[in-house]
DNA sequence: CGCGTTTACGTCGTTCGTAACGATA
DNA sequence: TATCGTTACGAACGACGTAAACGCG
């Protein structure tokens, strides 16, 4: 049993038992996967596929045991690679995250910026997408960071850090009836308008709707969208009143939007960044940690990494003395 | 980077950093190791080790960081063996399994008899020792199996079954003035006597001390020893009142000793088998757990071995279902 | 007959052991 | 000088790629 025929095993569970196919995702040949393949079952004295013919049908039970005990192995053979090239003052590398619009669109662009100056060589990848699919990217092991907000059971066995908390701001057109701050905003007046909102679903939005209910109240949603910009676009049209993360509201916005702090009518949320609890943190990952979210130093991540237990990692934090974070300050009114 | 080379630096770092004593253990020449090891610091661009002349004197941290990745390669790809040959049918194998005095000398001679009958070629291997000791055995991963009384947090990570609960006997010579059930047994009067038990410390037997002091009672221990056989020979000198395992009451010491159940008494305890969440459990393995525990059956066993917490497991199971042991029913009194 | 796998074979690189050398205490 | 690690070298092995054969749809 070597590395190379756990590599080329895991290749040919990952390419749909085709070896044709592994061979050329692997840059190699086609007989030589084969060979260390047979070699391999022999070795083990066990089928790892059941064949149809020559070609390969299925994976046996066993064969899906030890593909995933050589996937760990895979996982920690590129760890040690990517420690080693971390402490060797390599400055090439890839940092891949997986995050929602709001964060890609408002809040990552300048950290990026700032990161990218200070690390030009790395390679950097972001995969938008909802919760669901960023827990899938991480469970696959595609990404090195998840960005996102609330629905932390979605995603196990990650450490979790909280970032900033943020509470949801109302948006109307300037002159609104809602402006002005002559009434008091309540959710029962809110409920009398037609809303603009996230697309629910995904647990940290629907905690909206929940914010309704337990007072009894039917919200009268016209539209959701994925992204504030749509929202933002629609509130303009007067579709209806727009409820979005407040750092959607751009200083560019108040020439046309007016915003309201939604602060006490819904909970707070909080945005936290995660990676695998295994992963080897490289010295630009954690810089980027702490370029996203200030008070996670380089050495608290690195001590929050070494916990085993995500309970241990929050005792760490004390939620009320997370930053909050607000949109743009002017053409916002407090409630 | 090899299995090869990581199986190498494994085995230099186990050996005091000692090349030669490395190549020793592994049957293979010294210029070996040393190449390889040449080979794995140079392909991951650091040095994993300080050297003083020629010779390694101490693990860098980052050596520290990829021999510690290295042994959970080591360990899955052992684990891929051990599967392999489990399904390929093969009878011969090891079991190696840390106990308490209590287990190994009043409860495992007869599992082992049968475990013997049903695998003769299966390896056995017995280490007996404090808790402490069993927790440093299992985290080395020097055994298979541990099984305890008690004391569970001392073993994180572990699948923990319970196996069987019981109760405490008091041992006294047969005509004692607690026989005979004329007067009900309390602490209390039990505070009376000197008192000869097991020696303190581990946490299933602090809580007897634990169970006095609820009641304000500070218990005349006079002897303390780690093993029942030593208890009962100062018992039968008259030295006091012992408190041990009921298991450890065998049928042939009602000739000259009276057990009294001390049910109610003190906390029911259970014993418990735990092992390695990441283990292979071999076909072998099951049984014997089947064996030592027969509600503990293979599907379940393999149930509980796949849960990713703790919690899960103990979920599957009814702690007031668990089988209640009981030493020689004969010459035993209840309370 | 195309697609995919296995077999055959020649080449090349790697590993391994022996032996000699070097350094350190 | 004994101990331990490195260097040197030759033999053997193993991996890889090309080419050809095989089986299946």
């Amino acid at each position: 049993m070597t590395l190379q025929q756990l590599k080329y095993l895991v290749a040919i569970a990952d390419s749909g038992l085709n070896i044709t196919a592994a061979a050329e995702r692997l840059y190699t040949s086609q007989p030589g996967i084969s060979k260390q393949l047979k070699l391999l079952e022999q070795e083990l004295g066990v089928q790892l596929f059941t064949r149809k013919g020559k070609s390969l049908a299925a994976i046996t039970p066993a064969g899906r045991d030890v593909i995933g005990r050589a996937r760990r192995i895979m996982r920690e053979a590129e760890n040690i690679r990517s420690l080693a090239s971390d402490l060797s003052g390599e400055q090439d590398g890839t940092l891949s995250i997986a995050t929602t619009h709001t964060q890609a669109r408002h809040v990552l662009p300048e950290v990026i910026k700032a990161f990218r100056e200070r690390y030009p060589k790395i390679n950097l990848e972001l995969h938008q997408g909802t919760s669901e699919q960023i827990a899938e990217l991480v469970a696959a092991n595609r990404v090195d960071f998840a960005i996102a907000t609330g629905s932390r059971q979605l995603f196990p066995g990650l450490v979790l850090l909280p970032c900033f908390r943020w509470d949801r701001i109302i948006l109307v057109p300037n002159g609104h009836p809602l402006t002005g701050g002559n009434k008091k905003l309540t959710l029962s007046v809110l409920a009398g308008y037609p809303l603009v909102t996230y697309v629910f679903g995904t647990t940290g939005e629907s905690s909206l709707k929940k914010a309704f209910a337990e007072q009894g109240l039917e919200p009268n949603v016209v539209f959701t969208a994925r992204d504030a910009d749509i929202i933002k676009t629609y509130v303009r049209m007067g579709m209806g009143v727009g409820i979005v993360a407040p750092m959607a509201y751009e200083c560019q916005d108040q020439k046309d939007l007016t915003a309201i702090s939604a602060a006490g009518l819904f909970p707070r949320v909080t945005t936290w960044l995660g990676f695998r609890r295994d992963a080897v943190l490289r010295r630009y990952m954690v810089e980027f940690v702490t370029l996203f979210a200030p008070q996670l130093t380089p050495q608290l991540t690195r001590q929050a990494a070494q916990l085993p237990t995500q309970a241990e990692v929050d005792a760490l934090f004390d939620e009320e003395a997370l930053p909050l974070r607000v949109g743009c300050e002017e053409g916002q009114e407090r409630l």
